[in-house]
DNA sequence: TTCCCATTCAAACGTTTGTTTGAAACGAAC
DNA sequence: GTTCGTTTCAAACAAACGTTTGAATGGGAA
């Protein structure tokens, strides 16, 4: 039906994991009906992943790192295109969002679980409970991203950037894992457009919020 | 009776619930810690809430009706001044955040504890359990400000709004849960402000993400 | 007093949780 | 065929969970 059936008992679990804990969180599933799912043993979660806890990293960083070293590749080749000059704003806000988009195309889960998992991530763990690759990682994005927006953005603090970008990831995360209560919530009044045409309204949102007058004066000797 | 303060327990019960569920979530806090920190038997919170999901229900509910309330009474006082004018989107932003601010103030648990527990209260819980009074009431809000925010902003679709006023509720949801891991993982680059200042800036950057030319074409031809 | 109702309490209930165990099964190298 | 390391399996493990129970307690009202 799908595809190799390499799926060794290591390949199948990560699978089933990526789903369940999409539709349900990582705590409420539990091993039992996780193995079930997967068509492996009971003790298969401990034997290749060590216990719960390591497959739910394994899950996480398998998901997380590929996106934020797909933005940091995009902004290299972004700042290397740009030959010294500042990059674009629209261009950096690309780099961080297209990798999203990127990642839930090569999904092989539905889209919608997609989402919930990658909120997820975002949500269910406590931040400094994520596995080091991802921390470690996403540290880089939290280093560049502000320097090139700075470079973009020079009439703002580079402190005012970070939490500007703070708020993006706010939105983006909320749009990845609320949507769906969202549309609930709003009755009939707005109908569910294709992925694509959310991030660009995200994109638009996040552009206008960056590029907003400072909120403080940028200190100098006061 | 039933209340009135001499449900002491029930109080106590409500007390200790309110910083526990803010430090590790509702799940992970087990009724054993629950009632031994209130100082009250383990029993008793079946008896005052009948369950452990109603102790949640009413801890979220306790929390998130002040604050919605506010919100729609801020916005008709502000309607009501603006005598039949359009109210200014600062204004209905204002409405907005404000009832966050007060609520923060009003808290009687620590203010970081506040944050963490109005962020879990959306991230926790999925959506469509929320207590029905929270919904209904969210509801309200989700029709309200949108309608004044379309009178601020005619030149926007309802459906476009909604979606910004999604946006916007994921940054202040990110930022109640999730900025003191942003502190941390900015490492020292950038010092807690008081939470007015953060509001400052997420209102400046809310206000532009609104304020920001249509995605779409108002006038669909299908 | 006696009765009644609300509340508290210690103890136990039945499930479910993640994890461990020791044996069985498999496949490749010798 | 024998050996060896890896992987699978059924079964059991101890701990923790939310909930229930039935008796004890306390203070008004009759």
């Amino acid at each position: 039906m799908t595809n190799d059936q390499d799926a060794s008992a290591k390949f199948a679990l990560l699978q089933a994991a990526q789903a369940l804990f999409a539709e349900e969180g990582f705590e409420k599933v539990s091993m039992r009906t996780l193995t079930q799912k997967a068509g492996v043993n009971l003790a298969a979660v401990n034997y290749h992943f060590g216990s719960k806890q390591g497959l739910i990293e394994a899950v996480i960083a398998g998901y997380i790192n590929p996106v934020n070293q797909a933005r940091l590749k995009a902004l290299e080749s972004a700042e290397g295109a740009a030959e010294g000059r500042p990059v674009a704003l629209e261009t950096i806000l690309d780099c961080f969002l297209g990798p999203v988009l990127e990642a839930v195309r090569k999904s092989e889960i539905a889209e919608k679980l997609f989402f919930q998992l990658l909120g997820r991530c975002m949500v269910d763990q406590s931040l400094s409970s994520l596995p080091d690759s991802v921390m470690e990682t996403f540290q880089q994005v939290l280093i560049r991203f502000p320097q090139a927006l700075h470079r973009s953005l020079p009439e703002l603090s580079e402190e005012e950037i970070l939490w500007r970008l703070h708020f993006s990831i706010g939105v983006l995360v909320h749009v990845l894992s609320r949507t769906e209560g969202f549309l609930h919530l709003a009755g009939g009044r707005v109908g569910k457009p294709a992925f694509e045409e959310i991030l660009a309204m995200v994109r638009t949102f996040c552009r206008a919020g960056l590029m907003s007058p400072a909120v403080k004066e940028t200190v100098e000797a006061s």
